[in-house]
Parts: structure tokens; C-alpha cells; sequence
DNA sequence: ATGGGTGACTTCCCTTTCGGAAGCGACGTA
DNA sequence: TACGTCGCTTCCGAAAGGGAAGTCACCCAT
């Protein structure tokens, strides 16, 4: 199983993961929410190698995650900044830095504080709420229940390598 | 700078990519916040070999995020339970998911549907709210304001590589 | 006009890690 | 005794990663 595979896997977290699912591109992308937009900045915030940042970029963009723009002319230079699609991951990020905050920092100093700007403008910790009541949830609260695709192509990873492979092409229920 | 490196940053994203920023490791989480327990059942639906299974699961365990439990003596047969560190990524699969969704899939035919079992019992797509005014925050809502630890890191990453080191060992403000 | 500096990458080379196939060992069942 | 199940481990070739250096286009100061 290869990762090009993957990205077509009906699960919305395999597709999410074929794209974001990468150590160096989360550092990327974490660095692009602290609105940094420059290549330079990005290799020098994130210790990557100029190849890691370049590769990194580039499929970013690729994905519609960000955008490369010219931001002068002579000599022409470009910046990088997310598109909506980008400034949409920023729950994952907030979540994630959150729980690393909880369960591996020092919770006297943490290393980053979230302020509430544009509404109470205090310091937050933002929480998951149900769309529709608007309760907090928390994994128990939650079930999953599968779409049909999904479903289908769960049901078909048994023992047998090829079995994936007989759903993939054909795709319609019969 | 190596991966075993990063997990001692002041930033608590990069802390959690040190244990969590894996594609596999996240599919196995995926699967854990599913239900699965067993490593059969994580190899087969994943589509990982078993060495990564088995590596990704051991780390999951050394790091607290999962247990292995005997779930039988005779034959002696193990499961991986999330622990409350585990699960309390749910928030992270949950977002990734989400924008997996929105971003990637069709959305006439969603993978999976949430249902806020405990609550509402209605089909949910959690939002992430402000924990003090429970206003729903996006990016641009939130400023970020670094801590004097993670501060300092930044502040050090020059184009000497050996600056970062200097702020490491001693790591005192005088 | 020349030397230095900046910004955004590429190239090269070597080491580490990954992924796939196959094998193993303890046990249970027929 | 043979066969199947579960949970891994071992082996090896392929891919990715890291570091250092180089490139290219331009600007600026001397």
C-alpha cells in the first residue's frame, strides 16, 4: 500500500492525510498559520533542509492548500499563503497543538497562548461543540456511522491483497 | 534536525508530531476512535504490513497514547486500547475528518456520518468554540501569542545552525 | 564594473527509514 | 499429526531524508 493509493481511499482521513499527513508539512503549515509567507522564513522556523521546504511548498500548492504569489516584481520574488481550503485545517492545528500542550508540556508555561481576539478577547482553549445543540463532545458521545462507499470498501479488505482492487474500478452499487 | 530532535521543542505541535505525525500512526488512530483493538484487525484495515503495524503500535503504547491489554490467556492474545491521552485526540480526527470531507470528498456521499449519540442524537459536524464566550472560532479570530520559552527558540533560529543549541542546554532567562 | 548580499531554490551524495514478502512460534482444533 | 490462527520478526531492495554546496537573478554600495 503506497501512499498515492491511499489519497483514493474513500475515508476523509486517508484523503486528508495524503495531503497533509506529514510531519515537515504540518511544521509548514503550522508556520503559515503564524502568518509566515516567506520561503526563507519557512526553512529557517521550521529547521527543514531548503529540499524538504521546497518539496513541501510545492505540493501544498499543488493540493489548492496554498498559493504561490509574486509579491514584487524586480527582482521577483513570491510568498506563500493559504487559501481557504489551508485556512480551513486550522482546527486541526489548534487541536492538535492543544493536545500537545495538555499532554506533553509543562502546563505552567505554555508555549503558545490563543487570545479570542475578534470576540471575548480573552485567552481560550478552544472546544469541539455538536453543531446541532451545541454541547461540548468528547469521543464516547460520538458514533461513526459508515456511508455506503466506505462501507463497502471495508468490508472488502479481507485476507485477499486484491479484493481492494475490485471495488476501486467499478465504484457503483449494483 | 531529525524527529527525535524536534520532540524536545518548546512547541507543543511539534511535540505532538513527534508521536502522532505519521500517516500510519494516524490510520491506526483512525481505526482505534473506530473501535478496532485487535492487530489483526489494525493490519487488515489499514493496509500497513505488519511491520509498521507492530512498530506504530509499539511507539503508540511507549508514548502512553495507547495500551496493550491480554484479552485472553490461553492462547495468549493481546488488544490496544486508547488511553485517556488517546482519546483525547479525538478532537484532532475529528477536524481532519471533517475537512477531509468538505475538501476532498463528494459530499452528496460522506464516508462516515457523526451522530451525537449522547446528546442531540442528530447527525453532527462539530465546530470548535471559544471556551469562554462559546462564540465559534476561525483562524483569523485568534492571535497567537508565544511564551518566553518558545519565544526565545524562534528568536535564536538564525542562519547559524548552532544557535538553537545554545538555547537548549541551559535554558534559564537570567 | 565589480564585489558582496539576498532570496528562492537545485544538485549531489550518502545515510536512514520504509514497505513488502516471507517466516516463525505458540497455541487450538480436527 | 496436520492445519489454521494470531501476533508478530527478519530480511532486503527502494525510497525518503539530511547536509553541504552550488545556481541564478537581481539589487546595492564602492
Amino acid at each position: 500500500m503506497r501512499w498515492s493509493d491511499i489519497g483514493h481511499s474513500a475515508c476523509s482521513v486517508a484523503r486528508a492525510l495524503a495531503i497533509v499527513g506529514d510531519r515537515w508539512t504540518l511544521l509548514v503549515l503550522r508556520e503559515a498559520f503564524f502568518g509566515i509567507r516567506r520561503y526563507e522564513d519557512f526553512q529557517r522556523l521550521t529547521q527543514a533542509s531548503p529540499r524538504i521546504v521546497a518539496d513541501r511548498l510545492a505540493k501544498l500548492v499543488a493540493e489548492g492548500v496554498m498559493e504561490k504569489q509574486r509579491y514584487q516584481e524586480r527582482p521577483v520574488r513570491y510568498e506563500y499563503r493559504l487559501t481557504p481550503m489551508g485556512r480551513e485545517l486550522h482546527p486541526v492545528m489548534v487541536t492538535l497543538s492543544l493536545w500537545g500542550q495538555r499532554w506533553m508540556g509543562d502546563p505552567a508555561r505554555p508555549p503558545v497562548r490563543l487570545v479570542h481576539r475578534t470576540g471575548c478577547g480573552r485567552p481560550t482553549m478552544p472546544v469541539l461543540v455538536c453543531s446541532e445543540c451545541s454541547e461540548p463532545v468528547t469521543a464516547p458521545d460520538i458514533a461513526v456511522e459508515f456511508g455506503d462507499a466506505y462501507a463497502e470498501e471495508r468490508a472488502a479488505l479481507t485476507r485477499t491483497p486484491d479484493a481492494l482492487g475490485r471495488v476501486t474500478p467499478g465504484g457503483s452499487e449494483p
